[in-house]
DNA sequence: CGATTCCCCTGATAGC
DNA sequence: TGCTATCAGGGGAATC
């Protein structure tokens, strides 16, 4: 389940690999991840396009395609992997049913960067730039939690005023962009912060550690580029190695690092929280 | 505004 | 072995 730190990877991964590599080519047969009609249209406009530039926002994968240098002609195409998506950069492995391929970008070094989802939650919107830049998906995101202006104030001024449970305001896209299940249930361990904490009950110096601990957990987890529980994998389909060092996710009756504990996994609508409920109290 | 519930999808896993 | 029920989860929509 990609968040922040596997998004990130892929696409630093995606910088090195597919940058100023132009399109030649489309397949596929997945319509519910696009908009309506956008296969016809991708398969008729995407070819001679080359890709500048790759940056994320968020969970939200963005290329920006070009050609020459005409500006109007500029394009972005949006990837989101929600759950099981990954992006895969070859071609060795294109024709097996087991990849789930539900998109393939042809690319001019006879190679291609190929959409896997088995679940097809994920998203890909192609458009002129300035349109894909004005969907709420990308419009209505919070800060980056690795960008310089989530300053710790920043930070306080955008959870303080909220009355929801903290686990639901950090998953909120919304509020900071990036957070997932994972790290957000590993940051309020770190934090020692109960996951059903009211936001505005929180303390200043709680908001401190939370900001600090969500900072230091994704940063760690980019180092090791990513977490794989099931489904995440880098471009070359390896995958990440957090999930080995994590606090608390997907521990339930495991002790405790601190202090040994059960940690306790709780319903919060469909998603779980995961925390210990010595060193995590409201 | 906030809380809750359901839906999308399908491989993995648990129970019988 | 093989069947069936349940689960995982990002995000959006509907309802109260």
């Amino acid at each position: 389940m990609p968040e922040l730190p596997e998004v990130e990877t892929i696409v630093s991964d995606l910088c090195k690999k597919v940058v100023g590599r132009e399109i030649i080519g489309f397949w596929s047969q997945t319509p519910r991840i696009f908009p309506k009609n956008q296969i016809s249209k991708l398969k008729s406009q995407i070819n001679g396009y080359q890709i500048a530039k790759i940056d994320r926002r968020g969970k939200n994968i963005l290329f920006y395609l070009s050609q020459g240098s005409k500006i109007n002609s500029q394009k972005l195409l949006l990837i989101h992997p929600k759950l099981t998506g990954r992006l895969l950069i070859g071609n060795h492995f294109l024709k097996n049913p087991k990849n789930y391929i539900r998109a393939i970008f042809y690319l001019d070094n006879k190679t291609a960067l190929a959409f896997s989802d088995v679940r097809k939650f994920g998203k890909i919107i192609f458009g002129d730039k300035k349109k894909i830049e004005s969907l709420p998906d990308l419009k209505n995101l919070g800060p980056d939690p690795l960008d310089k202006i989530f300053t710790v104030k920043k930070f306080k001024s955008l959870i303080s005023p909220q009355k929801r449970k903290i686990k639901l305001v950090l998953l909120d896209q919304e509020v900071i962009a990036g957070i997932g299940n994972i790290y957000s249930d590993e940051a309020l361990w770190i934090a020692k912060i109960h996951p059903f904490t009211p936001s505005n009950q929180l303390t200043n110096h709680q908001l401190t550690k939370l900001y600090n601990a969500i900072r230091k957990v994704l940063k760690t987890s980019l180092r090791l580029r990513g977490s794989s529980m099931r489904d995440f994998r880098d471009t070359s389909g390896r995958a990440g190695g957090y999930i080995k060092i994590r606090r608390v996710y997907d521990r339930e009756g495991l002790p405790c690092f601190r202090c040994g504990t059960k940690i306790k996994r709780i319903k919060m609508n469909v998603r779980s929280a995961h925390f210990c409920p010595q060193c995590q109290r409201i």
